[in-house]
RNA sequence: GUGAGCGUAGCUCAGUUGGUUAGAGCACCAGGUUGUGGCCCUGGGGGUCGUGGGUUCAAUCCCCAUCGCUCACCCCA
């Protein structure tokens, strides 16, 4: 049997309401504030990622699904939006007819990671990115959207962490500070941490490792070391969200993934969900539309897993969805009607009423059972004596209350039924 | 890439200290009402016990390999 290859997972009839209800959710808000959508191709020229998101990351390194096309151009899964999205701003010029431009997007995403709780090879994000303001107040906007998105969706275990990682230049300077700091300990520290010291150092503190978190506990925090300009923004952002009622706490140690991250960065975790807990992340990124080549502009977004968000969703049973429900159920008595019925369902959905018969000559009883199983609203019988009087049978079946209606203005049931 | 756990019906799982036709609940189909659902009752279909090899008179069970799934590390949404 060929199976669903690893990591990818099929979303099944059964799972889609879920999806419905929080796509619609997210659109929804999106468009309160004023988000356009933007959908861009599933892959990209591998030189995107790899000049927008780092050559260094992780992203890049060892996770990316590259192929070739027969032109032998280097093909890359996209793995993550932002650069897409800014590849369609610059190569689009829409900067050129509006200097602020927000859009959001809803689209799968591929990344080649062993899978566990919350992460797949495929899988969905939303996200948005505001493209042509250095305001705090929009990246005040990006942590309020997402809250508010997690919110109504039902959930409540969220802790907002936000955290500035200054300018380039601030940040190569902390490096520096950080590297003195730990040069000494350097030898107690983890393998990975030790790793780390060299590639990537500041995520050290994202170590899980107790005895790590021991020794960078005392470490110089790059919040006490930014640059005037991230340290004003970062508290008008604290400012605009307490005036917005998000609740927050400064993460010193929150170190984004991509390389493109300036000033303000942010993460939504769930207490909700696996070892995975980070819902949505993202941040500002000043330099990455230059980078790309478009003329230099500030923006800033986020980005938020979309499995990993209903997995605290269902955890959390935040939210419900009713049964699908149709409309109407034809039921035939006498195989012999099947055309009838399904002409006459074809009338029915005409007017807007979702409508089914059976195709399998069961039993009248068998497809009240369906009817049922469908959840319908009515059920028709069509057959027998009221037949030949040019009479059908309408059965409410909630109240379980039955009266006929006549066949020739089975046009106007749809007022009839209230539906 | 590393580590741990688990693979028995469509789903959730029992089971045999190795021994005849491998079970339950749910789901599915039929009947109980020769024209009427949700409850109930009766019956039925469905499994190469992940795959390959080994040990044995005998393997779903023990051993090895392999594939897959799950969780965690790493990393990230």
């Amino acid at each position: 049997m060929i199976k669903a290859v690893t990591g990818t997972k099929d979303i099944l009839p059964s799972d889609i309401p879920r999806w419905n209800y929080l796509e619609k959710t997210v659109e929804r808000i999106f468009s309160a504030f004023n988000y356009k959508e933007i959908r861009t191709p599933i892959f990209e020229e591998t030189a995107l990622f790899a000049r927008g998101i780092g050559e260094e990351t992780d992203i890049v390194g060892k996770e990316m699904y590259t192929f070739k096309d027969r032109s032998d151009t280097s093909l890359t899964l996209k793995p993550e939006m932002t650069a897409a999205v800014v590849r369609a701003y610059v190569e689009h010029s829409l900067g050129a007819q509006q200097s602020l431009v927000k859009l959001f997007y809803m689209s799968p995403m591929f990344r080649q990671e062993r899978p566990q709780a919350g992460r797949f090879r495929q899988f969905h994000q939303f996200g948005a990115e505001a493209i042509g303001s250095k305001s705090p107040l929009l990246d005040a906007e990006m942590i309020q959207m997402s809250y508010e998105i997690l919110k109504s969706l039902g959930l409540k275990n969220l802790t907002v962490k936000i955290n500035s990682l200054g300018t380039p230049e601030t940040r190569e300077n902390y490096k520096m500070l950080l590297k003195n700091f730990l040069e000494d300990k350097k030898n107690t520290l983890s393998e990975d941490s030790r790793r780390r010291f060299e590639t990537n150092i500041l995520r050290i503190f994202d170590s899980k490792v107790e005895s790590d978190q021991k020794i960078i506990k005392d470490a110089p925090k790059l919040v006490d070391h930014l640059d005037e300009e991230s340290k004003a923004d970062f508290e008008l952002v604290k400012d605009q969200l307490k005036k917005s009622g998000v609740p927050f706490e400064i993460d010193s140690s929150l170190v984004r993934g991509l390389d493109y991250y300036t000033k303000l960065t942010f993460e939504i975790d769930s207490g909700s969900v696996g070892a995975q807990t980070a819902l949505c992340g993202g941040g500002r990124y000043d330099l990455l539309i230059e980078t790309l080549g478009g003329k230099p502009t500030p923006a800033t977004g986020f980005a938020a897993g979309i499995e990993r968000i209903l997995l605290a969703c269902e955890n959390e049973k935040s939210f419900s969805v009713s049964d699908p429900a149709i409309d109407i159920y034809l039921v035939k008595i006498g195989d012999e009607l099947e055309s009838f019925v399904s002409e006459l369902a074809g009338k029915l959905r005409k007017e807007n009423l979702s409508a089914d018969f059976d195709y399998l000559q069961r039993s009248v009883k068998a497809q009240m059972r369906e009817a049922n199983k469908l959840n319908a609203k009515y059920v028709l019988f069509i057959g027998g004596d009221e037949y030949k009087q040019g009479l059908l049978n309408l059965k409410n079946m909630s109240t379980g209350k039955e009266e006929k209606i006549s066949l020739s203005n089975i046009e106007t049931l749809k007022l009839k039924l209230n539906l």
